[in-house]
DNA sequence: CCTCGATAATGAGTACGCTCATTCTTGTGG
DNA sequence: CCACAAGAATGAGCGTACTCATTATCGAGG
């Protein structure tokens, strides 16, 4: 259905190794988690031999990468579609982040060590570039719609906005995982913040109005 | 000598060797950069096996985190005190948060690494507590700055915008070791970010403008 | 079909952070 | 001064991510 199969053994074998290989990580990061699941079991599981796992993937931190650039993308997806219907350019946002926060309390660490290893990791990597292209086309999104909604703003408040956005995100999902901030709901803090960024201090009305909306009207 | 000595040999050695330990850690880190260096190098240089590195600190982390613990108070401790002098609060923070940047510039590799154990690492272990806990005293410190200059805000307000703030200038660090912006200036950016979560957007005149603001125009 | 160059796969080897059973040191009571 | 308990120091050993010389496999040309 794809292509005309031009592709000899060779190939197809390299291509079913990767996805096994994916496959399995994927399975093994989601069942013990990145920290616990080691290259070895994912090369078991595989049906190859350890080394082999490096031949696709630069490190164990590609592995994660791979798994949830996927996850990332969808998510942000998800987000600009509920924001498609006619919206404010606060809620348009708040759709995207949100969207990306909850998916990550799917598997908190998970993210968590995605953040890291995103934003940490060696930049030569491949899986590592391509996250990062995600993360700054997710900044272009919000920054379009910034711009969209308030075209007498300049280009590059808007574009800084975004990464503030983004920052807070960041660091919204890495601190979930560990619990640094126990007594506070991480997503409604989450929420007033982008809400500060991007309104500003003077149009919050008071702290109740911002964090006594209800839950579930984001999306 | 010189404190009373009620020390026994013990805790004296104990102490000298905690000293020692320290020192050859925060020389070698600044000589080959933390991934580069090793614990066993740490422990030659400090004279003691390699075991005994982890009865001080329970992991190579917690050797950069004691070590930046103390430069990230310094250089808060030095924001803070350039923003003693009567000042609007928006130059008030950004003269903490860019001295806590330019500090980090020392050695951008070992900060983003700092940055990284900080927010990512365990909590159980001391110094990354330590650590968290200055982050706290910044935040508290920026959002009562940002309250006494506008008391009609409400605190939790002030407190969110102050950890959006920090988001900032933790991903702005993170971003100054790998290259993720090439063209950009980081330091630019990230003092337009501030400018923009603290006064909002519709006060930013151009980026050129934020940089050269007066610093007498009240909010 | 056979040969042979190219390259994919292998898995023992390496480096390094960290552990822990053992050894050494210190302070105390007799 | 000696014996001994507490606990600090030691360093060989372990687990794991990653490497690389060697081996297996493929595909093209004869």
């Amino acid at each position: 259905m794809t292509a005309p199969q031009v592709l000899g053994r060779r190939e197809r074998n390299m291509q079913l190794k990767h996805e096994r290989i994916f496959a399995a990580a994927a399975e093994l990061f989601a069942e013990r988690g990145f920290a616990a699941a080691t290259t070895q079991e994912v090369a078991d599981r595989a049906g190859v031999a350890a080394g082999t796992v490096f031949r696709y993937a630069a490190s164990k931190s590609e592995l994660l990468l791979m798994i949830y650039n996927r996850m990332f993308r969808e998510a942000i997806a998800e987000g600009v579609g509920s924001a498609a219907r006619p919206m404010d350019a606060v809620d348009a946002v708040q759709s995207i982040v949100m969207a990306v926060f909850d998916a990550s309390m799917a598997s908190p660490e998970n993210s968590a060590a995605y953040q890291r290893e995103l934003l940490f990791g060696p930049a030569s990597e491949r899986y590592r570039a391509e996250g990062l292209a995600i993360v700054a086309e997710m900044e272009d999104t919000i920054a379009t719609r910034l711009l969209a909604a308030a075209p007498e703003m300049d280009a590059d408040s808007a574009r800084l906005t975004a990464a503030s956005v983004f920052a807070v995100l960041h660091l919204g999902i890495a601190r979930s995982s560990t619990q640094a901030h126990p007594g506070r709901d991480a997503r409604q803090d989450l929420h007033d913040q982008v809400h500060l960024i991007l309104a500003g201090p003077a149009s919050s009305k008071t702290q109740a109005g911002a964090n006594q909306q209800q839950k579930g009207n984001q999306r």
